[in-house]
RNA sequence: GGGCGAGUAACUCAGCUGGUUUAGAGUGCUACCCUUACAAGGUAGAAGUCACAGGUUCGAAUCCUGUCUCGCCCACCA
């Protein structure tokens, strides 16, 4: 045993054991198994994504979850997986071949695509990788993928029964684009940052009165952000209401620079309180400007190529880029003394979220889901708390976003993903570009919609067919993930085993993306919830509470703390610091917490196996045999065993890793290792060590399964090859209760308390550490008596002193301090090495804060109404609680009597 | 403009279904100790009018109202 490192060392231990529970095909969830099932799916991680912070909180979670689970004897399934990430890949791919000097459209769309799966190939395990350097216990095997085979199949047929159900619509929108991505975004999709950008005051002249020397009667002064747009602008709106502008009836304006003129629409939606409360109409490129474009059937006039650029309608401003056209505007009006001024002005700005580019509101014809429909039942669910959301707040924030839900932009101008599954006819389209269709319901002659080609047109027999160009957005497949890993549309045994999955566990920022879709798709598709409970952990975060990102570079990888401290450190550190649903902040220190964690419980497991040689394990424990010391770490035990599992059942995991450190370090290491010591019966105190050890061992096992399966295997008398298959050791099982002791614990504490209290006289009066004292006891009660004559040896040597005297008629020897435990009184003849002088100061400042405690009670205690109505019992503490600080004070008072 | 979260020891945070807490933990700090599991350790200790102001209550870190500071989310103020 003495081969055994005094440091734990992880890192080789931790891949050798994953490859064992591998080899052991441990992670496999059989669908056939009957009984209780848990299930959780895997917040797929982005292909092209590396592990962060983020992820290990994430799937620590999930893996503390199913290993628990199983261990409790569930039939787990966790399902793994990454999503295509469409645009985030293909941004990479498209990088790469920038550094050849190529762009996309050099290869052709098969090409490309050929590249991108060849990507995924060599670069898209990475994530997976480290998520099993991570411990997670994933159903490998099942490990799917958001473009394979079967998922893309569930989500042509999602796509087809939209459309059906005429829930999916091609229309002319105002959508969020990202000029630097080519593509249409979700409303989700484009991130809006406060940024100090300009508000800029220009004026507008009235059409037939274009001297622009006179006030008011000869031009509108208008406000905007974008003065680019104003190319675009079709009119100019006020509010009816608003007296500056009712001599404006009638009149038209010219729009600068184009020459454009403008009609003037009075509507009670413009806020005359923003700007000069005119506000300029651009319908292509606003949404707000769209609308009112709509109501007052104005053209629209987009003055923007796809890449952000002015197209000829944006006249000599033509091939601009919109920022520099935005410079150039804004002088080329100074020099016509049309600009009136700018002023600074905070406003949010839509990024995109793969990116940052700022994103342009541009009109565009792209596919959407109407999504109201599919909000009802999704609303339903929660309300009648069929789904449940940890920390509950989240609960609101989902039903806020649900109830004022908006369509969903689905299509992307991109090619990696999942392609339309429309196709078109030209025979009975007769458009040139089947960008040009427009589509609002099923049944439309020459659109075919279905799962493969149609080979010819299903309405006039032609075979001119062209698919839709675009792409469907990333979380169009995910979700429906839940079910579709699962073989949807298929009713396979995998769904009826393991659907509706337990929970979900994931951050916020995916509320809207991810969490709210799937769970629309589930009652959608699949007519039941998706999963029961979701929570919400924290957002990692560093130091200053600024979000870890790449970008920043203020990221901790969890690869580098893995390598410096071990895989269960980083996962018990990161547990331990994340209470329900707070933001998590980081910094490199934080590990050490697990870190020497790990190292405690591996030399206190080192020297149990050591203190093991020579005895006999054979039979169970002895009741009979049992010492105060044993019943009460069983019983703490007991306690520490329920504490744990009532908190994973309420997703409170700080609270049972703190239950864990707190009884693995301060009570079986700190006292019942050193009290074990002194056994005189080596074998029961050798029973005892190992099964509670075992015990902490595998309620420990979620949070730290390498450690605990590395010590696990080097334990005798195992009931179980593997701590990960173990039986979890629960109240009522494993016969924990029957050594549950109230007056064990009672017992301890008054032990503890004596041997601390000792200890503490010894250092507060600086006895030398190797000089031996005395130690005398008042102790009048039986069981007190008792309990110090059956420990004597204990106190003595835990305490470093020499019991002299114990009884109900010891008194205070001169030259002695004193300390009190409960009814029990401690006396130490110091001698004459005692400065009393020097000491008297901290006397004094104790007794006066004890005085301080004991006039707050006093008060209370005196108040008629709290003698009233308080219950009884706390009365009575607040009593006890007097009369003990009267005693301490007056203690204190005799140790310095005693030297005067 | 709405909504949410946070403000507790030097630092990072628990506790917040009101009284078993003289408000806890980890780190840091102080003193002593390499006591044959562990110095990534042991023993003991110092350290907090629980952001502020009111209110409810016999009793408030905990419940209510308001204020301030910070952070996040949502929203069509151009």
């Amino acid at each position: 045993m003495t081969d055994i490192p005094t440091r734990y060392d992880p890192r080789k231990i931790e891949e050798e054991i994953y490859a064992s529970w591998s080899g052991e095909n441990l992670f496999h969830a059989d669908e056939k198994s009957p009984g209780k099932t848990y299930a959780i799916v895997i917040p797929p991680p982005n292909v092209t994504g590396i592990l962060h912070m983020g992820h290990a909180l994430n799937n620590t979670i999930q893996d503390v979850l199913i290993r628990w689970r199983r261990m409790q004897g569930f039939e787990t399934l966790w399902m793994p997986g990454t999503d295509h990430a469409g645009i985030a890949t293909q941004n990479v791919v498209e990088r790469e071949l920038g550094r050849e000097g190529l762009h996309r459209e050099d290869l052709g769309r098969d090409k490309f695509l050929e590249k991108v799966w060849k990507w995924k190939e060599d670069y898209g395990s990475t994530i997976i990788r480290q998520l099993k350097r991570l411990g997670c216990s994933c159903d490998w095997e099942r490990a799917r993928f958001t473009m394979d085979e079967g998922l893309s199949n569930a989500v042509k047929e999602v796509f087809a029964r939209l459309y059906e159900d005429g829930l999916i619509y091609r229309g002319d929108y105002i959508i969020n684009w990202c000029p630097r991505c080519g593509t249409a975004l979700s409303d989700e999709e484009a991130e809006h940052h406060e940024v100090e950008g300009m508000l800029y005051y220009i004026k507008y002249p009235v059409k037939g009165r274009d001297r622009l020397d006179k006030e008011n009667e000869d031009y509108i002064v208008v406000a905007t952000t974008r003065p680019e747009t104003m190319l675009g602008d079709v009119a100019v709106a006020v509010n009816p209401k608003d007296p500056r502008y009712s001599g404006l009836k009638g009149k038209t304006l010219i729009l600068p620079i184009i020459k454009r003129e403008l009609r003037i629409i009075f509507d009670g939606d413009v806020d005359p309180e923003f700007g000069t409360g005119a506000l300029k109409v651009t319908p292509a490129h606003d949404p707000v400007d769209f609308e009112l474009g709509a109501r007052y059937g104005l053209p629209r006039v987009n003055v923007m190529y796809p890449d952000g650029r002015i197209n000829p309608l944006g006249g000599d401003y033509e091939g601009m880029d919109r920022f520099e056209c935005r410079e150039t505007i804004i002088e080329d009006l100074k020099d016509r003394k049309l600009f009136v001024r700018a002023e600074k002005h905070v406003h949010a700005v839509g990024h995109c979220y793969r990116c940052h580019t700022v994103v342009e509101p541009r009109l565009s014809r792209q596919w959407f889901v109407k999504m109201k429909p599919l909000a009802e039942d999704a609303i339903r669910a929660v309300k009648e708390e069929k789904i449940r959301f940890y920390p509950d707040r989240w609960r609101k924030v989902y039903l806020d976003w649900m109830e004022n839900i908006r369509d969903w932009c689905v299509s992307r101008q991109i090619w990696w993903g999942h392609r339309i599954p429309v196709w078109y006819c030209r025979d009975c389209l007769k458009y040139e570009n089947v960008r040009d269709v427009e589509i609002s319901g099923p049944g439309k002659p020459g659109i075919y919609v279905g799962k493969e080609p149609p080979g010819k047109c299903p309405a006039c027999g032609g075979t001119d067919l062209e698919q839709d160009p675009d792409v469907l957005d990333t979380w169009f497949s995910s979700w429906l993930w839940p079910f579709s890993t699962m073989g949807w549309p298929e009713d396979t045994q995998e769904l009826k085993t393991f659907y509706p999955t337990d929970a979900l566990v994931t951050a916020q920022e995916i509320i809207f993306f991810w969490v709210a879709r799937m769970i629309m798709a589930g009652l959608r598709f699949r007519g039941e919830i998706p999963f029961r409970d979701v929570y919400i952990h924290g957002t990692v975060r560093d130091s200053t509470g600024t979000k870890m990102s790449k970008s920043l570079g203020n990221v901790i990888d969890p690869l580098d703390i893995i390598s410096e401290v071990g895989s269960d450190a980083l996962r018990f550190s990161i547990i331990s610091i994340t209470s329900q649903g707070q933001d998590v902040f980081l910094s490199k220190e934080k590990f050490e917490l697990g870190r020497n964690f790990a190292n405690k419980l591996w030399n206190a497991s080192r020297y149990v196996l050591m203190s093991l040689e020579g005895t006999d394990l054979s039979g169970g424990i002895d009741q009979a045999r049992l010492s105060l010391e044993d019943r009460w770490i069983l019983s703490c035990l007991n306690e520490t065993a329920e504490k744990v599992t009532k908190s994973l059942e309420a997703y409170r995991f700080n609270d049972a890793a703190s239950a864990l450190y707190d009884f693995i370090w301060h009570k079986y290491c700190d006292w019942y290792l050193e009290i074990s010591k002194l056994s005189g019966d080596k074998d029961t105190t050798g029973k005892v060590l190992v099964k509670v050890l075992k015990a902490a061992l595998r309620l420990l096992h979620p949070f730290m399964p390498f450690i605990t399966e590395e010590i696990w295997q080097k334990m005798p008398e195992k009931t179980s090859k593997w701590i990960m298959t173990a039986e979890w050791p629960a109240p009522g099982r494993e016969e924990l209760d029957k050594f549950a002791d109230a007056a064990s614990v009672r017992q301890m504490e008054t032990l503890i308390g004596v041997i601390s209290a000792a200890r503490n006289v010894r250092s507060f009066w600086n006895v030398e550490h190797s000089a031996k004292v005395d130690l005398l006891l008042n102790a009048g009660g039986r069981e007190d008596k008792k309990l110090i004559k059956e420990n004597t040896r204990h106190i003595e040597q835990l305490a470093r002193c020499e019991v002299k005297a114990v009884g109900e008629d010891v008194s205070r020897p001169g030259q002695s301090v004193s300390a009190l435990v409960g009814n029990i009184k401690l006396f130490i003849p110091l001698g004459g090495t005692v400065d009393i002088e020097k000491e008297r100061s901290r006397i004094d400042k104790k007794i006066a804060d004890l005085q301080r405690y004991l006039g707050g009670i006093e008060k209370k205690l005196s108040n008629k109404s709290f003698l009233e109505k308080a219950p009884e019992d706390v009365v009575r503490k607040e009593e006890e609680k007097k009369r003990k600080f009267e005693e301490q004070i007056r203690n204190l008072r005799e140790n310095l009597a005693a030297f005067e």
